[in-house]
DNA sequence: TTGAAAGCGCTAACAT
DNA sequence: ATGTTAGCGCTTTCAA
């Protein structure tokens, strides 16, 4: 038989009220009697029915992560970011759901409705790149429901985790920099991505400080897979040893992978006839021959954070804050002193 | 306000014992009638609460999908069959919850009992390599909790979906054999996972029904990711020109990819000079170059299924079966005639 | 085929 | 600091 809250009140000599006062970290009550409640719980191994919880609070102890699934991130950055909001979410007993949505989609706002209609979430948690997507901001607005996002690029007013990435790829490049290389090429995210424009903004920060000219021909665009990677590098190593960079940065690590590739199959050895580096140090990274250097972006920690934001709004616990994670330069074998 | 069963019900002019038996879609409802209370629902927009309905009918519409997060497959592989529970999921109306599990763990128990305790899912899907972790199943059991299984390796009395990998992994070596090879690689899965036994056993039936004779050097340990592809590929490479595999088959696409990393160091051309494939058909298969020869394996649907199969049972609507979905052989580039 | 009453396990609002 | 009462929105049981 299912032990109830009442179970647990009548063996720790309280009312009802105050074992749901002990669950809800409520005030006002006792050390002492906080303390009996407690170990009666224990003792007894009881854990309260969620429908009944929530139906009676009127709140759904559901967080729910939203992500796109159109042209999405590789699939391990994700993987990464909802394991961590799931981590925050066990953390504070609430379960997690997760949604993938099409954007631009033309039952998006339909879509979302119905989340919201069916599930109830008491919060959201957005991923990169639907993290401004303005319709679902709207909406999500309309209904009330709180949400934190992950990287989102516009910040004011907004609650979730960013990461320096300009910062990060400027220190990235400026790590080539610093290797002797002058012909650094740049492989573009999707254009209109976040992730592409900081890293583009980054890329530009440390030639300009260094007072090295942008060659044009060197940023080519990418599309954040390992084949956008192969056509860039194509294009790329194509320019002809004078014109040719000796040292690529990668907007994602898998376009990365794609350019050490193409690398190969020109002959060059790296990363002595070419540096390559690149973003996000997913496990492919460290896999590659050789290793690649990349900066690495704490994607389950960022998730597990934004998560916490929402959930501590939810609990009263202050409005929600942008927190900052830094990055950190992974140097491995792919970038050397320049030719 | 909230719309609610009675109010649905007074709008129908029927009681509300009356809606929920239409909700349910239970017996003994007069087809007119039904019709008017699905009526009323439409035009008022009602969605019934979760929570009251799990509370009062004791069930919690939610289907948990399990997943080992040790040595776990690709995160793609993960994240398609998890899309594919999901849209099974919101079909019936269920929620899904994810959650990663440790093999081997010492609190692997507590926290399936966690689990179960805190969220009551009515359902399980289980996928690998998971599926036939023996306590795992026992505690499902005993809980009373009914799962199916995405490919589990011990079929009997089990309900789930599975491929035939055996005659997929035959049928691809075949292919090799067809184009002329006779010195056919083979670069293993992590050890105890059914994929990799079957896969070699598909492997071995293709040699055996050829009458080519298996040599012990082309069959290398591998532990399904690119680095340990490209590990094997440099074993199987240095064999020298006389004893080298004209042709890999890897146990899965990222460690193709590894294979055919090494190979372009080597100086090999593919597919002149080395055929390789794989297995999965993960996004990276099609975005290789040459695009990576591989076996289909319908994931999204596979985990769909799989749902389906719980969800069904739940319903009432038989026991639930194994069923099979089929493969596809991809014919891509990265494999040729036999030099 | 339909309905009335009771109650699932918890929390809100209001006592004390 | 703690208890009492009245529901939350649905399904169950039983009756009609």
């Amino acid at each position: 038989m299912r032990v109830r809250l009442e179970d647990v009140a009548r063996e720790a000599g309280v009312s009802p009220k105050t074992v749901s006062r002990v669950l809800n970290d409520e005030a006002n009550v006792k050390d002492d009697t906080r303390q009996r409640v407690l170990a009666a719980m224990e003792a007894m191994d009881y854990h309260p029915h969620p429908s009944a919880r929530s139906l009676a609070g009127n709140r759904s102890f559901v967080v729910a992560m939203l992500y796109d699934n159109n042209d999405n991130p590789t699939s391990s950055y994700l993987a990464e970011i909802q394991d961590g909001v799931l981590e925050a979410c066990d953390e504070y007993h609430y379960s997690m759901m997760v949604r993938p949505l099409r954007m631009g989609g033309s039952d998006f706002i339909q879509r979302i409705d119905t989340l919201i209609s069916r599930h109830h979430p008491d919060g959201v948690v957005l991923t990169p790149p639907i993290t401004d997507y303005a319709p679902l901001l709207k909406r999500l607005g309309e209904r009330g429901v709180p949400y934190a996002s992950v990287s989102p690029v516009k910040r004011r007013g907004c609650i979730g985790v960013t990461m320096d990435e300009r910062q990060a790829a400027r220190a990235m490049v400026e790590h080539l920099i610093g290797l002797g290389h002058r012909r650094i090429a740049h492989v573009l995210g999707i254009a209109n991505h976040g992730a592409s424009r900081w890293r583009l903004a980054g890329y530009r920060d440390a030639l300009a400080a260094a007072g090295l000219p942008e060659d044009p021909e060197l940023v080519v665009q990418g599309g954040f897979t390992f084949g956008s990677g192969v056509a860039a590098a194509r294009q790329l190593l194509s320019l002809g040893k004078r014109k040719r960079p000796t040292a690529v940065f990668a907007a994602n690590d898998d376009m990365a992978a794609g350019v050490m590739w193409v690398a190969g199959e020109y002959g060059l050895k790296m990363p002595r006839d070419l540096s390559v580096c690149g973003f996000d140090d997913t496990p492919l990274a460290s896999q590659l021959w050789p290793a690649l250097t990349t900066v690495r972006q704490p994607s389950r920690e960022m998730g597990r954070l934004a998560a916490l934001q929402v959930l501590d709004s939810l609990r009263g616990r202050g409005p929600g804050r942008l927190v900052e994670v830094p990055y950190s330069l992974e140097l491995r074998d792919s970038t050397a002193a320049a030719p």
